[in-house]
DNA sequence: AATGAATGAGTGTTCATTCAT
DNA sequence: GATGAATGAACACTCATTCAT
């Protein structure tokens, strides 16, 4: 292992560590010390990867962000029906949400700053962007197939992304704790709506 | 003025200073200080009124959900057919969060605790149990006047949680900013798709 | 009741809850508040008939050796054998003490105090004073009477006072908590052995 | 020096700078800040080496205790008469006390926190347990040697622990301060009282 | 006389960050 | 690269005292 890897692994040793006690803890109440026990390191090598608490934090969210698009762009470029991709991505998805449990709260901290901070916002933003450009990616093809409605292939999109982060709201915060205690559940409750439609039919 | 009632508008007159404090810097940044000075009093006398910097936290929480159930019931509760009276009750409810857009942040701060604490997560349980209620009550009335689908009201209601605080939580981190900056236009354009559905009719 | 009446039983009211008060906590640990609800009066009443917290504090050290002197001197007034006198005097002492156990810490916060402020000091010395001056008038009596050996009366005096004192912090303390757990026992030990004395005799 | 050591030292430094300012002020009066200051290090300094002002408090009154404790044996285990040892016993903690008489009235502030709380009462116990042991060992010793009369060895241990006790109050006050104005002195009158007796021989 | 709301200086403690070794 | 002792600004909370009513 030469040094630039190790390099690499002490970083994510740190990164891990730290999410660990992010969400235990939240952002405010962790402090740099917990992290240093957590991750078995001093504090000068923890400060030596990272100038700060708040790039450690940072960065976090972008390993996050990138991973999840990562992770919805290889679902999505599948070449079936638009339905069983769109079915399949929400079902992954759920998945791995549900495997990350713990970090979910962090995200919500991080929702949070980035109302109030540009910087975080930006970094959110791009990441919205990129999530619902894939999902419109999708409903684009699903409208040429014939298989969605001709609607606008942006609002679908946008409606998507509502659907799954208010159902990873509702899942997270237990607030519809009867059987929709499973996020795919939750998702699949909405999607099935969405797709139908509420109205009477005329 | 008579004693309770002043005890009431200095109660009120901290509160207020508390979220203005709160909405600029957010929970953690803010210090006693600044709600100090903001409500323009003394330290004793905040201190007078609430017990600690958490008190007057979870009192804004509270009456923050209070005076949202309080609304949107006396909005749900009108005659007219349920479409109207939903769609009314989102372009209120846009209304409503718009003037307090500062205070939203607070909000996603709050889930994020509600994540990792018990009490907080109950008292927001509670809310949306009550919110979602009042959803499903209208669906119903809106099953039976045939205007809505023969669907299971309560998932229903759930999708129109999820699609409002999906909303709400584009909208706060502008996420879509283009044409959709108006909370209300993002409502309309979510229920639109929803009542009618996205899959193509068979 | 008149005015002047009424004042002496507010006051007497205020100390009596203050001892209370400061028997529980101690001194510094001691808020004007929780005299205050002991008291069952206002916060203004009691700033009404005391300057500060220190004034009541002042205030009841002196009534307490006020009281202590008043009670040793009535004893030791007595006309029978020295030697009875002296041991009614501790016996009756004991069983005061006894009755106001809670308050002793207070009384060793008080030296502490004394040690190191000359008001508080000067107060003590003038007890003390009295205190062994009562002592040496008895023990002079007694060497008269031939009940005593000749020896100094005031070193006798000492030798007494510091027996009474000694025994009172032992017992207070519980250091010698097997059989001697009541202060008159320790005293009687104590008194018998500075009586006969140690040494062999020769 | 390396590490140990030099944590030793900062301990030491920091307990003798608190010792000093606790001296001056009392517990109470004295501030974090005083003792950061008096120690020449940095408020997070002192707080890296002790967790809070209640533990320097606490270790102070161990190392006081440890020390007497050690002194007083090494003096009682002599070989010599056993009046001689206890004279020499009271002479040598006369010399010892004087010089730290600063710090007495710590002692009483402990004292009157022993009086009301169990952790510290029951160290103030063991202190005097293990104090009373050594001069019982003496005068056990003097018994034998037919120095001393016949008495119950724990009685005649209780009245020296008494005696001393009594006389350092005395002598802190100055309660006895014409020609008595040294410990030592208060040591030899009482003491030989003590031995002698009081009581006339019949 | 009495009330209790209001004041504000004071204090123990925390913790992100630095830096000598 | 790594250590962990040291820094010091920051902060929530306390409480004796005051004073308008």
């Amino acid at each position: 292992m030469d040094k630039r890897e190790l390099s690499e692994v002490r970083k994510e040793q740190i990164l891990q560590a730290a999410a660990a006690v992010f969400a235990r803890l939240g952002f405010h109440k962790a402090r740099m010390d917990d992290i240093v026990q957590e991750a078995g390191l001093s504090k000068g090598a923890v400060y030596w990867y990272f100038e700060s608490k708040d790039e450690i934090i940072t960065t976090i969210l972008n390993r996050f962000m990138d991973r999840e698009l990562e992770n919805l762009q290889q679902i999505g470029q599948g070449e079936g029906p638009a339905l069983v991709r769109l079915r399949d991505m929400m079902r992954i998805l759920a998945k791995e949400v549900e495997e990350i449990t713990d970090l979910i709260p962090i995200i919500y901290e991080f929702y949070a700053v980035a109302a109030r901070e540009e910087t975080i916002r930006r970094a959110i933003q791009k990441y919205f962007k990129n999530y619902s450009a894939l999902l419109e990616e999708v409903v684009r093809d699903g409208i040429e197939r014939g298989e969605l409605r001709d609607v606008p292939p942006r609002d679908a999109a946008l409606s998507l992304v509502v659907l799954i982060e208010g159902c990873m709201l509702i899942w997270i915060l237990g607030a519809f704790n009867h059987r929709e205690s499973d996020l795919e559940i939750l998702f699949e409750i909405g999607f099935d709506l969405l797709l139908e439609g509420l109205a009477a039919e005329v």
